[in-house]
DNA sequence: ATGACGGTAGCATACCGA
C-alpha cells in the first residue's frame, strides 16, 4: 500500500503536475492540501478517470484539502470535533486497503506567522497553538482504535536544526518557535512515528523549498511535510522517500511529495 | 532590511504563504 502527501498549492494550477504524478507512481492513497477551491470549482472529473475515488473540504481561494483514493473512501470527520475552525483544515476518512482498515488524515496545519504589513500581530500564532492542541487531542482519541492511523499532511513545523537548511533564520518563526516543535514532539509522545525520520536519521529529507531564488537548486529547503504513523501502521512500514520529482518539474508547486509503502 | 515567486480574487492591487 502506498500512501503519499502532497500540499499542491492549488490542485486546478496544479492538475496537469498532479494526474503525471500520479500515473507515474499509481498510489493507493493521497492526501492534498492547500486545494484552493470549493467542490464545484474541483477537477472531480479528471481525477475520477484517473482511477481515483475523491473526497474534499474545499475553501475558496485558501487552504482546503482532500483524500484521493483507488479504495473506497467513508469520511468520518470533517474538522475537529468540538474545535470550531473558519478553515478546511482537516478531513479524516476510513479507507479498507485490502484487509487493513486504516484511518488516515489530511492535515493543514497552520503557518502561524504573522502578515508582513502587520509583524507585530501574533493572532495567527495563537491560533496555530489552538490548532494544534485540538489536534493533539483528535491524535490521542485516535489511538484507541488500535488500529493503524495515517496522519499525514503540510504540518508548518521544523522540529530540529537538521530539518532546515538554517536554523539561524528560522530562530523566531513560526514554523520553528518553541511551543509549536513542544506541541508536535508531544503529539508524537503519545505514540506516532515520523515515517520518515524512522526510517532516515540522517538524510535532510526536505519537502519544501521557497519559488524565490534558487532555492530548490542550492537545496535551501525545510521539512514540513509529515506521514505520523499509530504504532499498529509502523508495524507495517516498508520505505519512506520524498518524491522530488514534481518540485523539479514544470510549474510546479512549492512543496514535493512525501510518500510511504506499508505492507 | 527587504524581497524574491506564485496563487487567488477580480481588474489594481491586496492578501496569503514558509
Amino acid at each position: 500500500m502506498i500512501i503519499a502527501t502532497y500540499n499542491v498549492n492549488s490542485v486546478n494550477a496544479r492538475l496537469e503536475n498532479l494526474l503525471a504524478w500520479l500515473k507515474t507512481s499509481q498510489p493507493d492513497i493521497v492526501l492534498l492540501q492547500e486545494i484552493k477551491c470549493e467542490h464545484d470549482a474541483f477537477p472531480f472529473f479528471e481525477l475520477q478517470a484517473a482511477g481515483y475515488e475523491v473526497r474534499i473540504l474545499g475553501q475558496k481561494s485558501y487552504n482546503g484539502v482532500a483524500i484521493l483514493s483507488r479504495h473506497k473512501i467513508k469520511i468520518v470527520q470533517e474538522g475537529f470535533p468540538d474545535f470550531d475552525d473558519d478553515n478546511s483544515r482537516y478531513l479524516e476518512a476510513d479507507i479498507l486497503v485490502g484487509n487493513v482498515a486504516y484511518r488516515v488524515a489530511s492535515i493543514y496545519l497552520p503557518n502561524g506567522n504573522p502578515p508582513y504589513n502587520n509583524p507585530d500581530d501574533d493572532s495567527k500564532f495563537t491560533y496555530k497553538l489552538r490548532w494544534m492542541d485540538a489536534f493533539y487531542k483528535r491524535a490521542e482519541a485516535l489511538l484507541s482504535l488500535r488500529r493503524p492511523v495515517i496522519l499525514g499532511g503540510d504540518f508548518n513545523v521544523i522540529l530540529t536544526e537538521n530539518d532546515v537548511y538554517d536554523a539561524d533564520v528560522f530562530k523566531n518563526n513560526a514554523l520553528y518557535r518553541e511551543e509549536v516543535k513542544q506541541r508536535l514532539m508531544a503529539i508524537m509522545y503519545l505514540g506516532y512515528y515520523d515515517a520518515f525520520r524512522t526510517l532516515h536519521p540522517h538524510q535532510n529529507g526536505y519537502t519544501y523549498w521557497d519559488y524565490a531564488g534558487a532555492a530548490v537548486q542550492n537545496d535551501l529547503g525545510m521539512r514540513i511535510d509529515y506521514l505520523l504513523l499509530s504504532p499498529d501502521a509502523v508495524d507495517r512500514l516498508q520505505k519512506c522517500e520524498v518524491d522530488k520529482s514534481p518540485r523539479l518539474g514544470a510549474k510546479p508547486s512549492d512543496h514535493t511529495v512525501l510518500k510511504a509503502e506499508l505492507k
